[in-house]
This record gives C-alpha cells, structure tokens and sequence, in this order.
DNA sequence: GACCCGAGCGCG
DNA sequence: AAAGCGCGCTCGGGTC
C-alpha cells in the first residue's frame, strides 16, 4: 500500500472519455482492475461487524491483503489495529474504497475509484455506520469529494465532517495512512526506544483516540443541501425595503455581514463596493450599492449610503464577517474611521485560525465544506475576480449567502471556542483587527526621488557585476562546455560553475558558502545578488507603477493576523517587515521610506530584547529573572566564561580592545546565549562559535545549571505536549499537533512576544486619536510618522502604553523600550532608552541587555 | 500564460 | 537523528 499525502499521488483526472455516471452503472465491468489476471483474491469484500459504529476505510488492498485474502494484516494495517481500543474491536466494519489491488502499489485512477464507488456505497446503506474513519487521501476523496485544492489530508486530518451517502448521513474522520508514517521512520536511521517515528505519528495516533472518544456522544451530522444554502434570499431592489430590512437586522443579535467590491483594496481610483448582504436569523438580504449593472438614482444612491452609515454605526447586533479587515477597511474608508470601534465586529476567520491554525483552511469555503458539508463557492459557480462584469442577480445571490454562512459559521465556531476556553484569546485577537487595519490605512509614505536615485545607483552596480562575470575565465569555459550564456542569477548555473569548473565542492551555493571559495568569480556573484535582489525585492516593489503603491503616493501593506502560525503578524504587498537593516551595502532601501514633507519624522519604538524576557517569563527562572531586575550583563559574563573554557577563541591582543570585545558579546549573545535559550544544541553553538563540539557541551551543561529553570521549562513543555496535543504560552495560545521539540521552545515565546507587541498597539488604537495610530508593526517595533515638533509630546503617551502591560505573567521582569527617529528609516539616531521598573513618568536608562 | 516548487535571502 | 523559530518575495526551472 502506497502512501497518499502530496499532489504527484492525486488520482489522474481523466476517464478515458467515460461519463462518471456510465462508470458507476458498469462498475466491474468497465474497472481496469478486472481485467488483471494475477490477483489472487480480487473484489475483496468488507469485513467485520454487520452493525458498525465505525467503518474503517482504507484505499486499497496491498501485497499482503491480496495474498491472504485478508484486510488491513499487513504493515500498515497493524499500525491502525494496535491502535484500536478493545471495546470497540467488535464493532467495526473494515474495508477499502478500492476492493481490488493495484498493480505494483500504483495509485487508484479516478476511473476505478468512480467504478468502485457504488459498492461502496451499497455497503454503507446496508451497515449504516456512525462514522467513517478514513486513512489517507484516496477515501476522502472519494467520499467527500473535496475541491482539488483543499484535497490534501495533512488539512483535513483532526477534523471530522458530516457527509451524506446517498441519503445515509454520517461523520467522517480522515486521518494520515500508516504508510505514511512508515515512509517517515524510514528516514530516520536511529529511533530512541519509545519515541514517535515522527511528529505525524503522534497526530496519527491523538486522531483516532479522539475519533474513538468522540464515538460516545456523536451529534446529528448537519449537511445543508443547495436548496437550503439558497433558500429564501431576498434581493432587494427598493430604498424604503433596505432601511426597513438594515433596520430590523440592526436590532438582531447577530448578523452576518459581506461586501462585494470592485478591487482588493481601497485605495485604488477604480475602487468601488459594487454589492452588500445582511444575515439574520430570519432573512438573508442583499441590494446593489455601485454595481455597474444596478439601477439607482443619484438620489437613492445616496440615501443607501446613509443607511450603510446607520447600520455600521448605530445597529447593535453583532457584525460578523469572514477575514473581517476587509470588511473594516472598505467600510471604515467609504463610511470613516469611527465605526471600527461602534458596536461590535465578530471575525470568523479568527475564530477558525484559534481553533486550528493551519494554512489553507481558514477560507468560508473550506469551512462551510467542514461544519455543514457544503460546497458554497460550487452553489455560486461565480468567478469572484470579474464580479462588475458578472450579472448582477448572481452577483447579489452569491454575496448573500456569504453573509449567510458568516453567521452561520460564527454560532457554529463560537461553541467550540467556549468549550475550549478559548474566549480571552479570541477576545484578544478580534482587538488586533482594527488596529492593524489602522495601520493598513495610515500606509507607509515613500519618497520617489530617492526611490530613483537608489534603482540608478543598484542598476549600474548590478551592470558592472555583470560585466565583470562575463569576462571571468571560469565563465568563459563554462559556456564553452555548455554552449550558452552563464546565469549568475541562477543557482543550478553556479552550482555547475563552481563544481564542474573551479572542481570545489559545495553544500549549496549560498552566499556564506561563497565566501570560502578562493577565486574573484564567487565574490563576483555576491556582488551581482545583491544589487539584483535590491533591486526587484525592495526598490521596484515601491515605485511608480507598482500595484503595492496607491494613488495617494503610500504603500499600504496588507497585515494578516491568521496566517502565522505563531501568532505574530505577517505583512504581504509588500511585506514590509523584512527591509533590509544591517548590512551596509543594502541597508540604503530604507530611506526610500519617507514623507516628502520635511517636517515629518520617523519614530521607531522597539521592546528591548523582548523574547529573551518572555525566556524569563515562561521559565520564572530565578537567575535570569534577577539578571534583568539587577542589570546583570549575561552576554558578556558568558563572552568571558567562553575564553575561559576555551582561550583560543578570542586572541590575546583584543582582549583588551573594547570595541573587539564588544563584538564578541554579540557574538557569545547571538550565537550560544540566545541560541541555547531557544533550543539549540552543542552542534549548532559549535559551528556559531566556531569552537569544538565538546567544549559546546561543557559550556551548555555550565548554562543551564545557571539557568536551572530555564532547562526544566523546556522539559515541561515537552511533557504538556504530548499530554494534551498542543503546545501553549502564558497568553493561552495553542498551537497543535504535529510540532517538533524545537517548535515547542519556540512556539511560547513568539506568541507571548506577539500578544505584548500587538496588545499594545490595540491600546494605542483605542485612543482613537491618528497621533497615536502605529503605521508599522514589526514584531517588537512600533514605528509612526510625526510632524518633528511633536515627537516628545506624543512620544511620551506612547512609550507609556507601550511598557505598562496590563498581563501580569509578564511583569515578572521590567520591560523595556528603546526610541529612535530620523528623517527616513534608517537614517534615525537614538532618542533613549525607557523601561517600567523605574518608573517616574519617563525614565531614560542607561546600558541594556 | 498560469501555476508550482525549491533555492536563496531579507527581517524579527 | 537532527541539530533555534517564524515569515514573504523573486527568480529559475519545470509542467500543463
């Protein structure tokens, strides 16, 4: 039996010019698998209980199965039955969604699982099973049928789905194949005694106990039909009849909420709401604003806006929409600011990514298919990208029923986030929204003459790297064995280059890597990247003609708050949050950010050393937490404690160079202090120290018998995650399984990190004053643009907010800020450094960690 | 032409 | 055995 998890194992889509319906009426005899000849046991029949509570389905017989007549006794198989609970042994069905073996463990064609599915389904409505426990992709595609792209079982897997088998409805619950799980313990050549093969073993093996423990107390599965999902929408085409309906919605308790636009963003001149829709309880209702096809009076057009107003503002039923900081940003930017904060907003993304993060299962339709068996964007069949062109009644139809299931999806999400004591981290994370999309609002301004200035100076550095390439000798043989042109832009090209003609070995053709190598044409190649990557990652991203900048000469990136898996914010068009800032060559990109008006400033607020204080918060560990409240210098102390063990490290002659030393702090911080903290094992500090592995051992088992704790929170964490199959920080935040021993440090101390930055900037939000609205968050970072007379007025409002947090796991140690100003981004000095442990309105400190 | 993937590299 | 973590963007190189 093969395994079934990446897109090269999907079935091929064709049917040999075969209707799905005519396959199912011939089922054998149009299978290609009943025409093999040397299988010993074909069209194997189910096993087990005649009265299931579980029909156990697996994809198809194997080597063994086909041998012996038998299902699930071979390897894989045994993976499960170990697996399963010996009260429920007698009260399984098992079978496969294919009853005949592929030849050579090849994988099902759509044409055999379409042939076999009607056996299949004969089975299921003579046995009646509660639910289904499907391994791997092929079941679950053949019984769910899920869109191609949602189609991959490590998404589905630890979820259960209602599903409807020719009109007997069940649960089921997809899972990894076994095979899987083999294929990842065959990597690895040693496995401790007791150990999981893999992380995905441990999922593996949490998902069936939690299916088995599920079994006693199973719910009705909900499945809407189309008819259902579409019934009863009203597609209002008079004035008078939306205020009646806005009016009556505003006094429900909830009310989904959907906009349909022209665009992504705002701030474009195209930009226009062409449709919106309104769910309730009792009635799904949506009307035309600027569709081109809609039929308004300049008039009309008008009173709706003020409606659109009233109900953004005044209503006092929940808002609910699905990625709610599109719904805020077009609304907050056609109808003002003010209405973030007016009401309240329900977000049902952010309820999904809190009870499972994962990627590419956080839209309406992936989660429609999950809690109600309903394919949404198959019912609308609408292609969102054209929607002004699209007729408008499909248009109107298709934006309702999003607000449907908006609500609908909220009352579902909203019982799980209870019972799992989610509601203060949902809590937290719908403050996030509006203050992000603040920030999206307020954009980033750029200066576009040094934007052109830079892209001249980058070009001709980028020119002369070339042309210097193209003159190296080691090019010239290059293309004389290859017969064309060498790429320096291309990896495989150097790789051959450095390899095949300068015949040095190497691991990759990075740039750390390139600078071992002893020839001008590796320097060469690092002096053509770099430029390059200036180029088009940060200079042509922010020019005139760029889709990322807007009409009002700003860049207004998109900030998600549902796609790190940690919890921290992540930045998109363009991702801001990664600017080049300390090398030298390249650090210039910055000063394109900047207001043409010179009498505006940037402000950077950054938390000094945040995670390293989340490190002591989460362990409590006494030496650390005294290191900071005593000001300590760990860094240096573990410099020195380095030389100790190991002389060789520092040469003689700068151990009196106080600009020398001050490096090898950083180096000792960055490279073992921070690193260990985080996880890192002797081998990784021994190629960051360059000093011997067995030193790096000493010195570790010296570390954490300094910072006891710090070694037993580690081991705790450990211990929580595979008791309870997710991974928390002192915030509440949960990330599940499957996490590896190093995402488990690591996972604690951004979500905590995260949840102080970004509550912070929600209270500065709150305000409610733009004086105090962040433009930008990077991840401890708070940077504005301030007219420069006011910086030390406003600064002092936000420098407060910002290290008095209102958690009190965090205040076990002082929290400190550091501010930094100047005309552009990176051209900024420092003002000073600001922590809480001395407070007294603003005090600035001396030396840091 | 649209999509996918890995390599490489920027930030915290 | 593997060997701090988390992202987004661009390019080359491939497929359909």
């Amino acid at each position: 039996m093969g395994f079934f998890f990446t897109e090269s194992r999907k079935p091929d889509k064709h049917l040999k010019g075969l209707s799905p319906e005519f396959l199912r009426q011939h089922e054998c005899n149009v299978c290609p698998l009943n025409e093999l000849k040397d299988l010993q046991h074909p069209k194997m029949l189910p096993t087990g209980s005649k009265k299931p509570t579980v029909l156990m389905l697996g994809e198809a017989p194997g080597a063994n199965e086909d041998k012996v007549g038998k299902q699930f006794i071979g390897k894989s198989g045994k993976i499960i039955r170990d697996r399963v609970p010996k009260e429920w042994e007698d009260k399984l069905r098992w079978s496969n969604s294919i009853r005949c073996r592929p030849p050579e463990n090849r994988n099902p064609t759509t044409q055999e699982l379409t042939c076999c599915r009607p056996l299949f389904e004969r089975d299921i409505l003579e046995t009646k099973p509660k639910a289904i426990f499907g391994f791997g992709y092929y079941p679950l595609a053949q019984v769910v049928r899920p869109d191609t792209k949602y189609a991959q079982i490590g998404l589905w897997r630890g979820r259960r789905i209602p599903v409807d088998i020719e009109g007997h409805r069940c649960w089921y619950y997809p899972m990894f194949h076994p095979a899987y799980l083999i294929y990842e313990r065959s990597k690895r050549k040693y496995i401790p005694e007791g150990e999981y093969g893999s992380e995905a073993e441990f999922a593996f093996e949490l998902d069936l106990k939690r299916a088995f423990a599920d079994l006693d107390d199973l719910p009705e599965p909900i499945i809407h039909t189309t008819e259902q999902a579409t019934a009863n929408v009203e597609i209002v085409d008079d004035v008078n009849r939306i205020a009646t309906l806005l009016d009556e919605a505003a006094q429900q308790p909830s009310a989904g909420y959907d906009l349909e636009t022209k665009g992504l963003r705002p701030y474009t001149n195209e930009a226009k709401i062409l449709t919106a829709s309104v769910s309730t309880k009792n009635r799904t209702f949506s009307f035309c604003l600027d569709h081109p096809q809609s039929i308004w009076s300049r008039l009309e057009r008008k009173q709706i806006d003020v409606l659109m107003k009233r109900f953004l503002y005044e209503s006092s039923c929940k808002k609910i929409s699905h990625n709610l900081p599109f719904e805020m940003e077009w609304s907050a930017f056609f109808y003002g600011k003010g209405c973030l904060y007016e009401g309240r907003w329900e977000d049902t993304q952010s309820q999904a990514y809190l009870l499972d993060a994962r990627r590419g299962a956080l839209s309406l339709d992936f989660l429609c298919l999950q809690y109600f068996g309903v394919h949404l964007k198959e019912i609308s069949g609408l292609d969102r990208k054209n929607l002004d062109k699209a007729p408008i009644k499909q248009v109107l139809t298709y934006n309702a029923l999003d607000a449907r299931y908006h609500r609908l999806l909220y009352l579902a999400q909203h019982k799980r986030i209870k019972s799992e004591g989610l509601i203060e981290n949902y809590e937290h994370q719908l403050r996030r929204i509006p203050a992000l999309v603040l920030a999206q609002m307020t954009g980033v301004p750029v200066d576009q003459s040094v934007v052109k200035t830079l892209k001249k100076k980058y070009t001709k550095r980028a020119e002369e790297a070339a042309a210097k390439i193209a003159k190296d000798e080691s090019v010239l043989r290059f293309e004389e064995k290859k017969g064309r042109v060498f790429n320096p832009g291309s990896p495989q090209d150097v790789n051959y280059l450095i390899k095949e003609i300068l015949k040095v070995e190497i691991e990759s053709t990075e740039k750390s890597e390139l600078a071992h190598i002893d020839h001008p044409i590796a320097k060469l190649i690092v002096q053509y990247r770099e430029p390059t990557k200036n180029i088009s990652t940060y200079i042509d991203s922010v020019s005139e003609g760029s889709e990322n900048l807007y009409p009002d000469g700003m860049l207004h990136p998109t900030i998600s708050t549902t796609t790190v898996i940690t919890w921290r914010s992540s930045s998109e068009d363009p991702n801001i949050q990664n600017f080049p800032k300390h090398d030298d060559e390249l650090k210039e990109v910055r000063s394109q950010i900047k207001s043409s008006d010179p009498n505006i400033v940037v402000v950077s607020i950054d938390y000094a050393g945040i995670q390293a204080r989340n490190v002591a918060m989460e362990s409590l560990d006494k030496n650390l937490v005294n290191a900071y409240w005593n000001n300590y210098d760990i860094h240096s102390d573990w410099r020195d404690r380095i030389v100790k063990r190991y002389p060789k490290w520092i040469p003689k002659s700068k151990l009196s160079d106080k600009e020398a030393m001050k490096g090898y702090r950083q180096l000792a911080k960055n490279k073992f202090v921070f690193a260990t903290f985080f996880g890192a094992q002797s081998y990784t500090t021994s190629q960051g120290l360059e000093i011997p592995r067995n030193i790096c051992e000493e010195l570790r088992e010296e570390f954490f018998d300094q910072f006891k704790d710090i070694e037993k929170w580690h081991k705790h964490l450990h211990k929580f995650y595979y008791e309870n199959g997710y991974v928390t920080g002192l915030s509440g935040f949960r990330r599940r399984a499957p996490v590896s021993g190093t995402e488990l440090i690591n996972t604690p101390i951004q979500s905590d990190e995260s949840i102080i930055v970004l509550d912070a900037m929600a209270r500065l939000s709150e305000l409610e004053d733009p004086r105090y609205q962040p433009a930008l968050e990077v991840h401890d970072d708070l940077t504005f643009f301030w007219p420069k007379r006011e910086v030390e007025k406003r600064l002092e409002v936000v420098v407060k907010e910002m290290v008095t947090i209102p958690f009190k796991w965090a205040n076990v140690v002082p929290i400190e800020v550091e501010a930094s100003w100047g005309p552009d981004w990176i051209n900024m000095s420092k003002i000073g450094s600001f922590a809480n442990n001395k407070w007294d309105g603003i005090v600035e400190i001396k030396g840091s960690m």
